[in-house]
Order: C-alpha cells, then sequence, then structure tokens
DNA sequence: ATATTATTGAGACAATTATCTCATAATGAT
DNA sequence: ATCATTATGAGATAATTGTCTCAATAATAT
C-alpha cells in the first residue's frame, strides 16, 4: 500500500466527485429533486459510484445548493478586472466571505460530515469528502503577479491565503477567538 | 364536505407543519443530516404525520435551511426601530428581496413542489404546502401605522404589498417581464 | 354536553435506498 | 508493453423510507 500510489489518481476522484454534484445541481436547478438513480444517470456514472462519493441522497442534497452558490473564478473579475493585486484579494474574499456566512449552518454540516468521514471504517481513506472551492478564486485574484513570484513563494502565498479565505477561518472566529466575524475579513489581518 | 370547517383547522395545521420545519432546522443547525424518524422524534409527532405534510425527507431538508434562512420580525428592527413606515417597510423588502435572490434556484423548487401538490390526487387539498413567511415582515414594518389605519385599509395595504414581497414577485420580474430584478426593489415600485 | 369532523398515532406493507461482492476497465509505474 | 493498482459497473441483499388503513384523539358547532 504505497500511498504515493494513491494520491495519483486524486485528481480522476476530484472530477468524478465535481461532476455528480454538478449534476445534482443542475437537477435541482431544473426544479427536480432527484433520487440517487436520476443523480447517476444526469453524470454518467453508475449509482454505486455516487454511494462511493456521497454516504447518502441527504447529504449530497445539502451540499449541491452550496456548490453553486460560489462566486465562479472568472465571473468576479468579469467587469472591470483590475491589476492591483490587493483590491483582487479583497475582492475574492469578500465574495467568498459573505457566501460562508450565509450559509454557516450548512458548511458546519458539511465540515462535520467530512471530518466523520475521515476517522471511518468504511471508507478507509478512500472516499474524498471536501471540495477545494477556494483556490480557484485565490489563483486568479494572484493571476496579475504570479509571474513575477518565485514559484515556492507563489506557493506559499497561496496556502497562507487558504488558510484565511474559507470556512475554518470563520470557525476559528467563531468557536475559538468568541468574535462575531461578520465583519471580520481580509483588510483587518493585512495589519498584522 | 363544507369547506369553511376545512378552514377551521387551518391554524392547527399552519402550527404543526412550522413545528416539522424548526425541529428539522433545529437537528441540521446540531450537525445532524436527521432522518424523518429523527425529525418526527424532535418534533414530537408521528412518523405518518410528517409525510402528511412533505411528501419526502429530501424535500423537508431543502426547505429546512430557508426557513432560518429568512430575517425575522424583530431583529429587522431590533438596533434602531425607525418610525418612518417608509423606511420600515424598505428595510423589510431589502432584506427579503435578498434572501429571494440569494436562494433562488430552492424557491423556485419548492414553488412548483406545492404547485404539483395542489393539483396531486393523492393529497386532495389536504397538505399545506407553504409557509407565510413575508406577513410578519410586513406586519412588523408597519406597526407603528397601524393605529391609525381603518382595518380594511390596513388589510388591503397588507396583500397588496404581499403581492410585491417574496418569491412570486422574483418569478414575475424574472420570467415574465425578463428583467434581471438584482435591484428592482420596493422603490422602483412607488414611482407607480 | 354531544355529535361531527379533522388530525394524529400505530403498525403492516410496498417501494426505494443503501451496502456489499465480484467482475471489468482505466490509470500510472516499471 | 506489461503489470500492479485503483476506480467503476452490475447485480444481489439488507435496511430504510414512503404508503396505506384503521382506531384514537382533539377541536368545533349545535
Amino acid at each position: 500500500m504505497d500511498d504515493t500510489v494513491n494520491k495519483s489518481r486524486g485528481n480522476q476522484r476530484h472530477r468524478t466527485r465535481k461532476d455528480i454534484l454538478a449534476a445534482a445541481s443542475r437537477l435541482l436547478q431544473a426544479g427536480q429533486v432527484p433520487t440517487m438513480e436520476d443523480v447517476a444517470a444526469e453524470a454518467l456514472v453508475s449509482r454505486a459510484t455516487v454511494y462511493r462519493y456521497f454516504p447518502d441522497i441527504k447529504v449530497l442534497l445539502l451540499e449541491a445548493p452550496l456548490d453553486t452558490a460560489v462566486p465562479t473564478a472568472d465571473s468576479l473579475f468579469a467587469d472591470d478586472d483590475p491589476v492591483d493585486p490587493e483590491e483582487r484579494l479583497d475582492r475574492a474574499e469578500a465574495a467568498l466571505h459573505d457566501m460562508v456566512y450565509r450559509n454557516e449552518a450548512q458548511l458546519r454540516l458539511m465540515l462535520a460530515n467530512s471530518l466523520a468521514a475521515k476517522g471511518d471504517s468504511k471508507a478507509p481513506d478512500a472516499m474524498p469528502v471536501r471540495q477545494n472551492r477556494r483556490m480557484p478564486l485565490i489563483e486568479e485574484a494572484l493571476k496579475p503577479v504570479r509571474r513575477q513570484l518565485d514559484k515556492a513563494v507563489y506557493e506559499k502565498l497561496c496556502a497562507s491565503l487558504a488558510l484565511i479565505f474559507g470556512t475554518e477561518s470563520m470557525i476559528v472566529f467563531r468557536d475559538v477567538l468568541d468574535v462575531d466575524p461578520d465583519h471580520v475579513g481580509l483588510h483587518d489581518l493585512a495589519q498584522l
């Protein structure tokens, strides 16, 4: 059991998971409340495969609407496309922040689910339980300066920003720091 | 079959429906993805009763999160509590408008479901399929002027505002008028 | 108070969902 | 190109969900 091999098919698995979510989303948008079979058909995979990625239909249908609630990288800068990286990061953070705080309960639920699944004997580290929704935003925001940065520096910067941008940051503010994070954002952190 | 009798227990039925939704909401907030049995137990009703109000667990779990996303009447004016009724209505409309446009897909789905249920032979006008979430907001906004108005006038005003405030208004703008309703609100209508 | 009618609970039954196993296909390393 | 490994498909089986019926309860009108 070499776990470098495990990793090598992570992309395929992420793609499959994304496809399933997208299929569910599409069916919801079309006004259906799909069954697992519907989703499997729409995603062009077997029913068994869907169950390999989501424990049941309820969890899948809780996550699907959030998938479309996340701002897309290109829509964010579609109109004016500013060059100042700070301004771009600000905008990305604001959009994601907004989404996170509007869907706090569901995101907590998804996080709890993913944590439980990791320690679950049934799916021994096989099930990819998270979707990385923040990196595309971060990368799009950093696009103007990416070429000017050393690769290692760029990746470190991305990693740092990933800590600040999503659900977990909200959890820290709310549960650890006991701060109402509604109006705490990137700006406040920039002063550190 | 006297249908005035039917109506007389509408309050009870609305209460039951609300209790079931609230129970589901509570379980979701607590980090569970509840089954019908869980919801029934939490709401202190039988499983059969839950099925009398919601066709299946998926539909129930799609509606439950929205229930808490609706601004509450008292939180809206908790801080400053302005007296100007126009300002109050503006605020209520803005909050609801915001919620509606952020959850457009799910609200369409709920509406579609409720419409289908009405014409369904299974639940011949028995199932209360909508929750009236707008009236509490409207009434709270009109509170300062309620005593100054004739009862008939007040009720007509409420009815008119109910046309403007919720999901159906969004549907009209989007589907009938083909206007992106993101920034169309009460203000624009006040000019008519 | 009593009759009437609607809502609910309980349990049996059917239908669907979720799990499991094994065979096949696709991927990446050598 | 071949082999080892992992993801997927297909179908059987178990578990849960959804439906239905009937009796009991609660609310309303007289």
